[in-house]
DNA sequence: TGAGGGATTGAACGTTCGTCCAGTTCTTCG
DNA sequence: CGAAGAACTGGACGAACGTTCAATCCCTCA
């Protein structure tokens, strides 16, 4: 039969388990034994399945970022400049403006911040988002330079921070709309 | 003679080696005796100063939420406008640019986050910050209304929220300058 | 000078942590 | 069926944690 891969499953949970406890309670709220819980599953398969909690946490880390880059993704049923502005919307969609996600997200900031390991996996994810956005730009407005386009991409990125950093700590959805509009100034206008 | 407090000197020590540790581990890196080593004091002396753990990370970052509130002082040797402009370049000064400094605003986030008492904290010093930002713009520029300096200053803290995070996650000085014009240009743009 | 009280110490307690491991169950396949 | 190996369990270990507390230090003032 093609059932998933036997452990598979357990996986996945146990990394649903480390998502789910990092983003309700912070890093201090995740431990070898709430994750074991939080998944249904015994104290000894979380270190069966990953070696150390430095290497769960990596791993749990890395699936999220990977999340992530799907916001960037083109839309292929649309125009290059409907693709841009597709993409800078969904940073305010239901899907990502929910507490649990932005509050995950912050997290992954601060782990970056007290792990070196947690940093380079940040890192790299941020590199990839924002080469994704550049292109996006670069593809709508093909008369930028490559240099202008990744420039313009990094202004993004920070009002894209900003807003999702704050609509966290107070949600104000007017600012929020306001934010996504300054970020289409951004990437499009003409100069 | 008129020295300090005699337990004040120590009580400052060892908010300060709060901050030190938080900014430079996370919250995973504070722990009760890692805070008295900092200090260079005994275990027992941050108990009896604070009743537990809780109340000392909540001095900490109120002490921390303080300093802040200095960004939007107003410089009393400026003009109404060239005050709102300095306090929107003192963001990127730097003082706050360092990288402990946004390590510490981000373990705070972070905090806000996983536990209420310091959600409030939080809540109350961003409020007062953006009070404070709407008064200068107010300031700068008497025509505008008391709500439309109140979104002003609210779309000026996305952006400076996210100038901060973008360079503590990859400091790019460029951006940072064209966020702060950015922000200059939402505080006293007519329209 | 000495009594009183705040400041300070370090040992001790019980709990929880990450890690380890001997043992058991499940799945696969000859 | 039965051997083999992967998946899985839960108890045990030492370390580190937050908290408590009796004891000591140090300053002040009567």
């Amino acid at each position: 039969m093609e059932t998933s891969a036997p452990g598979k499953d357990r996986q996945e949970r146990i990394l649903d388990a480390v998502v789910e406890l990092l983003s309700h309670g912070g890093i201090s709220s995740v431990s070898m034994r709430a994750v074991a819980r939080e998944a249904g599953v015994s104290l000894g398969l979380v270190n069966y399945h990953y070696a150390d909690k430095a290497s769960l946490i990596a791993a749990a880390l890395r699936r999220v970022e990977e999340q992530d880059l799907a916001i960037v993704a083109p839309d292929p049923d649309l125009s290059p400049e409907e693709r841009l502005r597709a993409a800078l919307a969904r940073v305010a969609a239901p899907e990502y403006l929910t507490t649990e996600y932005l509050s995950l997200r912050l997290q992954l900031w601060s782990l970056a911040q007290a792990h070196e390991d947690f940093e380079q996996i940040n890192t790299e994810a941020q590199k990839r988002y924002r080469a994704g956005l550049a292109a996006l730009i670069r593809a709508a407005r093909p008369e930028l330079s490559r240099g202008e386009c990744a420039r313009r991409a990094a202004d993004i990125d920070v009002v894209q921070n900003g807003l999702w950093l704050t609509a966290l700590l107070g949600l104000d959805r007017a600012s929020v709309k306001r934010s996504v509009v300054r970020c289409e100034e951004i990437a499009l206008r003409d100069d």
